[in-house]
DNA sequence: TATGAGATCAACT
DNA sequence: GTTGATCTCATAC
């Protein structure tokens, strides 16, 4: 088995569902401070859940652009969400990455998060955007493939559930957040 | 364990 | 003026 690869903005150019699924287990950092992705959620410009759905605007435009780009929003006012822009240039489409299992720079999570427990870490896509240290001002519309970002390649094959995605109101029902199964830093169980 | 409200702001109508 | 791709804490069982 080779080892882990770095992933290049051509690997984000495909199906967001694709990419979505070959995203679990795969390894996130943000100046040398992740862990590995083991939930995410697709969201595509016919998905009327999507932001983009409805049109290009100034908050999502970076959606529109090319793959391998990340877009990050502000979540109810108070937290930071982190999307990879997928598919092709003006699709529209992108994965939000929900959790992860800490495994690098545990030390500096804890310090932004103000807490010890390791599961709660990132465990949910505010916190996990809390503990990276992801803005809007630093981080959005920047090039997943170069610094401060680092993605590396699954070198496994993880066993991967879906289900319906969290906290939306339309499209509730098409399941189209993947995790690994049996994680313990999922942010909510899949049934 | 489960449910509920408050926090807080940018984008959208 | 309203609404979230959420999290945390308080209160109730």
């Amino acid at each position: 088995m080779a080892k882990a690869q770095k992933l290049k903005a051509g690997f984000f150019a495909r199906s967001v569902h694709q990419v979505a699924r070959e995203l679990i287990g795969a390894t996130l950092l943000v100046d040398g401070v992740g862990g590995v992705i083991v939930e995410v959620e697709a969201y595509h410009h016919t998905d009327p859940a999507a932001h983009s759905f409805g049109g290009m605007t100034e908050r999502n435009a970076v959606m529109f652009g090319p793959p391998g780009y990340a877009y990050v929003y502000r979540s109810y006012g108070i937290h930071w969400c982190l999307n990879f822009a997928c598919e092709q240039e003006g699709s529209a489409s992108a994965i939000l990455i929900r959790a992860l299992e800490p495994t690098e720079g545990l030390a500096a999570m804890r310090r932004r998060r103000g807490l010890k427990d390791e599961r709660l870490l990132c465990s949910g896509p505010g916190r996990l955007a809390q503990a990276l240290g992801i803005t809007r001002e630093k981080h959005n519309g920047k090039r997943l493939d170069r610094a401060p970002f680092e993605i590396f390649g699954r070198e496994s094959k993880p066993e991967i559930v879906a289900g319906p995605r969290i906290g939306i109101s339309k499209a509730v029902e098409l399941p189209w957040r993947y995790g690994m199964n049996g994680s313990r830093y999922v942010s909510k169980k899949f049934v």
